[in-house]
RNA sequence: GUGGAUGUAGCUCAGCUGGUUAGAGCACUGGAUUGUGGUUCCAGGGGUCGUGGGUUCAAGUCCCAUCUUCCACCCCA
């Protein structure tokens, strides 16, 4: 026997039901996005690794998928640098492409490349799968969908709020209950500076990200591995141990950090943001939390976080404010904020709190038993009829036993079975049944009609 | 990349301290029922026990390696 067919480590299939449940969250989102005046584009699944590398960290450089050149690859690579273990050289040398990581650097070099054609502020989305070279686990796949919005070439807080806005909206409708926590990368700046240790501003964050997760003293001992004084330690705990609701955590940073130019900018956004949230509607709890970092070291402003309350999988959503990321493609001082929803984790959330609406309406409304070839030719016709009338139609494509046909529109959760054969095709009367209740009608096609729509 | 668990039929699993021909439920196929499904009854097909090596008279069971899946770390949607 042929071996056991399989897919990559961390990738799935989805069946139809299974499509049902992820393109309710896909047109929940999309819908959404362009409501609030969106636009859709697409980029290749796969980019130049110029395009890619160096944009992710070094840890992210890791988990980019590479692709092998077409051709004789091998012809570019010297054997010493092979022997030598020379990996980064060795890829380089026999792979220039790799699968996007995320959506975002792909973007920022869409916009540089059609900077001409754009016009700004330009509000985007895109949904569109990423893969990444992770090892997984629970809510973590190599590939994933990821749906961004972003707007960029406008500075103005308002996106911000707009953002914030959508995500209250999305979670709102898919019934998920969320936190939306906010930070801004300024506040890490400033802090950074305050306790005199700029350079270690990379450490600070990620290592403070993580007081949720393994408390404050775990906090402090990983600052201190990472070579941080012990008195620049003592100087970071009233950051560390900052609490109270935004307004008490606003006032508290001023006077931590307002005397560096970077902190007292980050507050002063903040306060801009929260104070414009509170004159709408918004159901979703937003918290400020000074620890989070978030790993891309893109972000130069606002950082948002959404997490589900009832289910512990990481962040549904995060993005965040970056002042030139299109510097780096040539496009200096274009600034841009946006963020990401996993749809992937959204599934899980919606699965695991079991709230996926129930209302998956199939795909056939009716089918159409087959009787054999002079009567399917009728049916055929018959058919025609129904679906120009706007229903999901299918005849039964062999002329099985009744049995068998009846058993597929079963399985297939088809509405109604309709029975044209010898006689129908006579009389002119059709024989409908409604497969739930198992009712039988008889009656001429326009009666049908009504009644499949009805 | 680091650490731990796991792998038996399409699916969920049983198979004790190694011992004839590896089981169950569900699913699948056929029949009871040649124009009526979901219920019931009967019959049937399907497994080189993840893969490769080793120990043993004998391995699904023990050992090693490798892969898969899951969980945690790192990091992240």
């Amino acid at each position: 026997m042929a071996q056991k067919p399989s897919i990559p480590k961390g990738t799935r299939d989805f069946s139809p039901e299974e499509m049902v449940k992820r393109n309710y969250i896909f047109d929940t989102i999309r819908a959404v996005f362009q409501h609030y005046s969106y636009q859709n584009i697409e980029t290749p699944a796969m980019e130049n690794l110029s395009t890619l590398m160096g944009k992710y960290g070094e840890e992210g450089d890791r988990l980019l998928f590479k692709i092998v050149n077409s051709g004789d690859y091998l012809k570019k690579i010297s054997k010493k640098d092979i022997d030598a273990g020379n990996i980064n050289k060795v890829t380089a040398a026999i792979s220039e492409k790799g699968l996007r990581y995320d959506l975002t650097v792909p973007f920022a070099r869409y916009v540089v490349q059609h900077r001409n054609s754009i016009v700004f502020p330009f509000k985007r989305y895109q949904i569109q799968p990423v893969w990444r070279a992770d090892r997984p686990q629970k809510g973590r796949y190599r590939e994933f969908y990821q749906c961004d919005v972003d707007v960029i070439g406008s500075g103005s807080l308002l996106n911000e709020v707009e953002l914030i806005r959508m995500i209250d909206d999305i979670f709102k409708q898919l019934k998920i209950d969320v936190v939306i926590k906010l930070n801004n990368r300024k506040i890490l700046t400033g802090i950074a500076e305050v306790i005199n240790a700029p350079e270690k501003i990379t450490d600070i964050t990620t290592t403070i990200d993580k007081i949720d997760k393994i408390g404050v003293e775990k906090v402090y001992e990983e600052l201190r591995q990472r070579g941080l004084s012990e008195e620049t330690i003592t100087m970071l705990e009233p950051i560390i141990n900052l609490g109270g609701d935004n307004q008490k955590r606003l006032n508290c940073l001023k006077e931590l950090i307002g005397i560096t130019s970077a902190g007292s900018q980050g507050v002063d956004e903040l306060q801009e943001i929260i104070d414009l949230i509170k004159i709408l509607d918004i159901s979703a709890d937003v918290e400020i939390d000074q620890a989070l970092a978030r790993g891309l070291n893109y972000y130069t402003g606002t950082i948002i976080e959404v997490l589900a309350k009832d289910v512990n999988i990481g962040s549904l959503c995060g993005g965040g404010r970056y002042d030139d990321l299109t510097g780096i493609f040539g496009l200096p001082d274009v600034s841009g904020v946006g963020v990401s929803f996993g749809a992937d984790r959204i599934y899980d959330v919606l699965n695991e709190l079991n709230i996926f609406p129930d209302h998956q309406k199939a795909v056939t409304q009716v089918m159409l038993v087959n009787f054999g070839k002079k009567e399917s030719a009728f049916a055929l016709q018959l058919l025609e009829i129904l679906q120009n009338s706007g229903i999901s139609a299918e005849l039964f494509p062999d002329a099985a036993k009744m049995k068998k046909q009846m058993q597929y529109a079963n399985k297939k959760a088809v509405q109604y079975v309709l029975l044209p054969g010898e006689e129908e095709m006579k009389t002119g009367l059709y024989s409908l049944k409604n497969m739930q209740t198992g009712e039988q009608v008889k009656k001429v096609l326009s009666e049908l009609i009504s009644l499949i729509n009805g």
